[in-house]
RNA sequence: GGGGCCGUAGUUAAGUUGGUUAUAACGCCGGCCUGUCACGUCGGAGGACGAGGGUUCAAGUCCCUUCGGCCCCG
């Protein structure tokens, strides 16, 4: 469509024969990403614990980062000096920006939702700032995002209709906005449906974005607290409101059973702190069982965190090892798990593609399910 | 020889004028984590209060004896 962006594409997109999931390709400036993919989320310019050429090395061809949080610190001038945020952080793949409205809402001490934006104080120094969905823009022009997100509002859950309804409508309206505003037309920019658990509200949502008409859609407002099932029936219903021919974004999701089950639906990116975050908590994803590393029966545990991982912890260190290290706090221990738990993550998104690829992605899902006992 | 201090959970400590199931931190054991203020968070187990005797309705708290550790003066 005319209305993309010139310098990012979605192409090579191939579904699987037996169903929805398919294969594509991000290509960016700075950069192609194969989708289905996963976006370890680096909030402050940084992947926690993670070197860039490390997270490179694993596999990682794309990472979150946040505009509400670069923008409060160390602000979107200082990132425009450094030439960037590639050239600040050190990382010259693909970066998608999240825009800030889920952090609005999360965190600042004190919002007001106005047609106009968001006004905010920061959660840093309790400063007030106004969040529209034109300034939420600029920031992630000036940061130099590939992909870049529209200003939404992330309703809660659970959320009433009409509540859910009349966010909606800010949500759209805001993303029209975002669409008439844009300048760098080398990057893309995508919209987000909203819409709660209302699947008449998703329905008008998808449809009012595509009339608008972006690079990408994303499924928001999901995995806030509502369960599991709901986030499926939401996503499996919402993907397909979504053009083929672009791709499809799941927000904020999820554990490798959520990224397995939703790629059936036919979604293309996934971005998750999980794989980060659990990682420096100790809790650490296998094939088969979740290894909780603190735990005694680990204590003299010789093998490997994974017989079957390639990453540079199972290669060289034991459980023993690992638990040793978080136990007693070693700041290489939140290196090491992380290592290996966005390898994992990894390494799951490159046997989707695989299995997309051979047409047997229904038959993958199921055999992964049931060994995960969902 | 004289005087003084200290012995409470695995560890370090708090325990008010004696008064309900003796606290805390760390450690130990376990749960949680989904568009990251996060090496975070929630919970659990664990104690004959050095030992013996006494006063009292009631003693970790007061008295006596004793054991152990430490300090000061001769």
């Amino acid at each position: 469509m005319s209305q993309s962006g010139q310098g990012f594409r979605f192409e090579r997109i191939r579904k699987d024969g037996g169903c929805d999931a398919r294969t594509g390709r991000l290509v960016t400036a700075h950069g192609t990403v194969d989708t289905p993919a996963f976006m370890p989320v680096g909030t402050q310019g940084a992947l926690k614990a993670l070197l860039p050429s490390q997270a490179e090395a694993l596999g990682v061809e794309m990472i979150l980062a946040n505009t509400y949080h670069l923008y409060l610190r160390p602000g979107s001038g200082t990132i425009g000096t450094a030439g960037g945020l590639h050239r600040f952080m050190g990382w010259s793949r693909p970066i998608l920006t999240d825009s800030g409205g889920f952090q609005v809402h999360s965190l600042a001490k004190l919002r007001r939702i106005t047609p106009e934006g968001v006004l905010f104080q920061s959660h840093i120094d309790g400063s007030r700032h106004l969040l529209t969905p034109e300034t939420a823009l600029a920031v992630q022009e000036t940061i130099g995002s590939d992909i870049m997100m529209c200003l939404d509002e992330c309703t809660p859950y659970p959320c009433s209709r009409e509540d859910t309804e009349a966010s909606l409508k800010l949500t759209t309206d805001w993303a029209a906005r975002s669409r008439r505003h844009r300048r760098a037309d080398d990057r893309a920019l995508f919209g987000i449906v909203q819409g709660g658990v209302y699947p008449e509200l998703r329905r008008r949502a998808a449809e009012e974005l595509v009339s608008i008409g972006f690079d990408g859609y994303a499924v928001g407002g999901v995995s806030v607290g509502e369960p599991r099932e709901l986030m499926y029936e939401i996503t499996g219903r919402t993907a397909p409101l979504l053009p083929e021919d672009r791709p499809r974004y799941l927000m904020g999701v999820g554990t490798p059973e959520d990224i397995v089950r939703c790629i059936g639906y036919g979604i293309d990116m996934f971005d998750c702190v999980l794989p980060t975050r659990c990682a420096r908590h100790g809790l650490l994803f296998t094939n088969g069982e979740k290894v909780v590393i603190k735990h005694a029966r680990y204590r003299d545990d010789q093998e490997p965190l994974d017989r079957d991982c390639d990453c540079h912890t199972c290669r060289n260190f034991s459980r023993a090892y690992l638990r040793h290290l978080f136990v007693a706090g070693e700041i290489l221990a939140l290196v090491l798990n992380t290592i290996h738990n966005v390898r994992h993550y990894i390494r799951l998104m490159e046997r989707i593609r695989r299995a997309v690829a051979e047409d047997r992605y229904a038959d993958f899902q199921k055999e992964f399910l049931n060994r995960q006992g969902g």
